[in-house]
DNA sequence: ATAGTGAACCAAAACATAATTGGTTCGCAA
DNA sequence: TTGCGAACCAATTATGTTTTGGTTCACTAT
């Protein structure tokens, strides 16, 4: 009688996995199951299972059970929650109104070393022929400025934000409103928020944002008029109450 | 046999309110209770809640209850995790960021009907002798206003940095920082915001809210330097970058 | 002795069911 | 017509049971 090992088992459950048959983050076997249908013991099962969580093609979780991937952290969880009810024009307005201010924080607070990874983001060439690699950059230079604010709730309340950029019809949106000369324009100002930075002006880091921000949403808001989405205010520009200058 | 009319069944609500005698939850009798505790009809204990509630100091929801203050969103889960590594001086200075710039725009939206709810809530007594109730009052104007923001982005990271204060450490800082000019002060601070927001003056409200923050922050300040928390700057006042205005 | 096995047990999560609560409707009576 | 009570509806919570991964332990074959 041959004894059924780990690597079997390990081998089985691959399978199962490369297959196709499974979904991401869909449920695998229970491990009772698993070691009735491969004749391995429990203890084996979970062996294999072990190896393979390690390699970190599966997740599992007492009283829920074990699934394909990896898990989902709560943050993008909520996330992905407001995604179904948020507008992105709604985004770009919180955007505003939280991001000035975490880059005012960041140029009090930013360390010389982390200025110098800000200026290697902020002077890449954006001539990328692939525009998601163009909002790649983009996103990990705001990320940054939003770690070196050194304030963890304002930067979870960030993550919230920049995590709905990247799904749903963002990108159809973002493919319209980029062109030559916005590319340009936003490498400019990307430039003098950092330079703000790099000089510890708060005031003029947070008014820098602040342009960078408008600029974007003037952009979506003259895509969406293209787009025929809102036809009917094609010349509306956003000034968010110009008074708070 | 005198009947008992709406209007005393909502003085009789009212007093519970004030009283301070609410559970911690701040969880109301039920409709039936009320009925059997006053001797009025449900249909009349329905049109005084009802009454309450278009002022703003309570909300009902089906299956759940009816509850002192406004509702806020359903963030707890995650809200529970950033509990463990925010300081309250950090949630306190993201508010700072995020809650002046949530003023002024519901000084744009709020229809007339919320803003006289904010009143009603503005205007209470707050010598009131339990703090827990003055703490209620307080957190229900505040998310009154996020949510009259009409902008679920920003609602949900308010949310986020609203729910750390029902917590922890929370209670004792408070204690210390409250006194009878200081529960004055917020009050003014209060009605100065809604009278902004009436006024529908985003740049005012902006502003009132603002001086608001400042004041709690530097109580907090004081309170933990009282504490010895932080001994060593005793008399350091918060001004998170005048340069502000 | 050592490693493996199966069974039992534990704790967390899901699932199912009953009870509670605000919201609504209807018959009845003053 | 108006108001009341009762019943009913739907959303939510409370409670108990089942499932599932995690753990322990006596026992056995090697």
């Amino acid at each position: 009688m041959n004894k059924v090992t780990a690597i079997d088992v390990r081998r089985y459950v691959v399978d199962l996995l490369m297959n196709g048959s499974l979904a991401a983050n869909a449920r695998l076997p229970t491990e009772r199951e698993l070691s009735e249908a491969t004749g391995a013991s429990r203890r084996v099962v979970r062996q294999a299972l072990s190896s393979i969580e390690a390699e970190g093609l599966i997740w599992r979780r007492q009283g829920k059970g074990t699934f394909a991937g990896q898990p989902i952290e709560p943050v993008s969880a909520l996330a992905a929650e407001i995604n179904q009810t948020a507008e992105p024009i709604e985004v770009m307005e919180a955007r505003l109104c939280i991001e000035p201010e975490i880059a005012a924080l960041c140029a009090t607070r930013a360390t010389s070393d982390e200025v110098a990874r800000m200026w290697a983001l902020a002077r890449l060439h954006y001539d990328v022929e692939d525009d998601e690699v163009t909002e790649l950059w983009d996103s990990a230079l705001h990320r940054l400025i939003a770690r070196c604010a050194r304030n963890r709730p304002l930067q979870t309340a960030y993550t919230l934000l920049d995590d709905t950029r990247a799904s749903r019809d963002w990108q159809g949106m973002r493919a319209r409103t980029r062109s030559e000369r916005s590319l340009r324009e936003t490498m400019a100002q990307h430039i003098a928020i950092v330079r703000a930075i790099e000089a510890g002006d708060a005031s003029a880091a947070r008014e820098a944002m602040r342009d960078h921000l408008l600029t974007r949403i003037n952009a979506m808001f003259q895509a969406a008029a293209l787009a025929g989405t809102t036809a009917a205010d094609s010349d509306i520009t956003y000034d968010h109450e110009a008074s708070h200058v």
